[in-house]
DNA sequence: TATGAATATGAAAACGATTTCATTCGTTTC
DNA sequence: GAAACGAATGAAATCGTTTTCATATTCATA
């Protein structure tokens, strides 16, 4: 309600001066500034964040764009962005894109119009060449995802050897008939880890087999499916590489129900190393996704881009994923962690 | 980068006019607006919304305040918000209190800088009269929390009721040593359904056992440790309700793990609904939540409030909630729903 | 003691929209 | 044919800050 004028005229002082004290800006005696102090307390006074957004062109707000917020891993992920960008003064916009491309472009006008200062993607429904356009009204960070076109600061993980290793983990157990569930087709996550995985099964001279391959499988209902899918083949797999715990954690349940053990006939291994994978009895063997740093690291850029104006760059920091070994690989065993 | 200035100067038009035909206003003549409509589509202008924030003194953004998103519950509350907002043309900032006064009171002053409209508050961690003095800056509506004395649209879950169904359930069947584990001590939420817990109890002419009572329960883990203390009490619980889902998987998880046997040595009922009830084997008997619903009702309600200006109202505004049974408490029986 | 620098302050112009109030036309109405 | 009215348009004030520029004062320096 009250206003820098108000202040100005309750101390007899100017609207420059309140200013100053309010930012802190030299020149202002000290008996000035407490006088307006003073009268800032007494009138409740607090700057109005619009009018500050309009004379600075800056709204201290960003905006993360996800599929949605109930998968686990993107909670986390907004969860630790939030985080990282409160310290660094910024508010957090939430955009759940729903795998929607209209949705996604519709969000991106929050740039254009100037209502965030910068975007962060941690989802991508559109080709890039949609998307640089708006490249021209503020900084845009992919997290999580990348697009070769884009050239914009990349923050990722390094989903390719993630595929790897859980794989290779698997081969290294002697498994060779090795079946593969990913999330999303077009998702750019998915096809790496199915590079790692096709890479790790090339050094044992295997090949990828479409019959073991299950696409789309997001849930732990999609989980308990593709086991009966894969309990229906000819020859049937003897272990399973997934791309989300969800998945493993469905797979093994409905295993279990049927009477099937895991390890020993079937083994598991999940992706995202969440609170599940201890839940299950065996406990699931994952791959942990260092998502706090990446998060901060995406924050970090965003902000560090804010300030130098220089949108157009590409640069990537990747980060790399660890294999966490439980029981759904090993069984009972006495099992040594892999890094 | 183009103002309404420059739309202007290219249409050789004032200001006003391209102003109304931004916001559709009358009295433009069909030619002129054409015209406008044009030069904007040219330049790619776009109204910048700090200036509309500042002359319209609304910015079109609400708070939601949680205490951390990847908790389920609220990453679905989170997701229905974000969705109910847009629906009404807001955006939606995250803040997430993490349990602490300070950070709430220090995230209310994006109402007293006018940075939001409205404040939604799913969780609440100061006294009432800390947080009353807001109020004169916008509206504030609380979800799933409430205080007494808080004159403020609320919107929430009959807690209560909830507590009470699904203990009466247990009791129905035949326990009378039932184990109670909640959440926050704090919590209004928890607090209710102790309430509805002892209720059912009364019913029975059953009194409250504090030796059964576990509180600050959280997580999967919190409810493996106190799967222990129940079993080491020298007259062991034969049943257990808990606040939320992933305490009663983690306890599920333990007991298994320890070869008893759930329901026949300990049936155990969740709360939340969440996916993992259908994922342990036995499946969990759970109360559902109406998140979305409510969720839906709080931004109605805020969004009526920021226009009618009266924030000063106390309603009240309560969702059933609904058991859900399965396998935790009735084994392999057929077991008929309850409502 | 005159000169220049450093300190302290204010008036007024931005920032980019919307709105109030005039003003200018045509039309209609009596 | 004058009065009244509605449609179309624009000038200027306004929203609440920050910043530029100018001015006044103090203080040290030659």
């Amino acid at each position: 309600m009250a206003t820098i004028e108000d202040v100005a005229k309750l101390t007899g002082l100017s609207r420059t001066t309140i200013s100053r004290v309010i930012n802190n800006h030299p020149y202002v005696s000290e008996e000035k500034r407490k006088l307006v102090l003073e009268a800032m307390e007494k009138l409740g006074y607090v700057p109005n964040s619009s009018a500050r957004s309009l004379r600075n062109q800056k709204t201290s707000i960003l905006a993360l764009f996800i599929p949605r917020i109930t998968n686990p891993f993107f909670s986390e992920l907004v969860e630790a962005t939030e985080i990282a960008a409160a310290e660094h003064g910024y508010q957090l916009i939430i955009c759940q894109t729903r795998y929607s491309p209209e949705k996604e472009l519709n969000y991106m006008n929050l740039l254009k119009t100037k209502q965030v200062d910068g975007v962060i993607l941690a989802s991508i429904q559109n080709e890039w060449k949609k998307l640089k356009p708006f490249l021209q009204y503020g900084p845009i960070v992919l997290c999580n995802e990348f697009d070769d076109c884009a050239n914009v600061p990349t923050v990722r993980l390094d989903q390719v050897y993630g595929g790897y290793i859980a794989t290779k983990h698997l081969l290294e157990r002697g498994h060779t008939k090795i079946a593969y569930c990913s999330g999303g087709y077009r998702s750019n996550v998915a096809q790496s880890r199915e590079i790692g995985f096709k890479k790790a099964l090339a050094e044992y001279k295997l090949t990828f087999d479409e019959r073991y391959a299950f696409r789309d499988v997001f849930h732990i209902a999609d989980g308990k499916r593709v086991f009966h899918q894969m309990m229906a083949l000819s020859e049937r797999p003897t272990a399973v590489f997934t791309g989300s715990d969800e998945v493993a954690a469905g797979i093994i349940s409905e295993a279990l129900r049927c009477g099937y053990r895991i390890p020993e006939d079937l083994a598991v291994v999940g992706f995202d190393n969440q609170a599940i994978t201890e839940l299950t009895n065996p406990t699931i063997t994952t791959v942990h996704q260092p998502v706090k740093q990446m998060a901060q690291k995406a924050v970090d850029i965003i902000v560090e881009k804010i300030q130098t104006k220089k949108y157009e760059v590409k640069e990537i920091y990747e980060f790399p994923l660890q294999l966490i070994v439980r029981a759904s690989t090993v069984g009972s065993e006495l099992h040594e962690s892999e890094a």
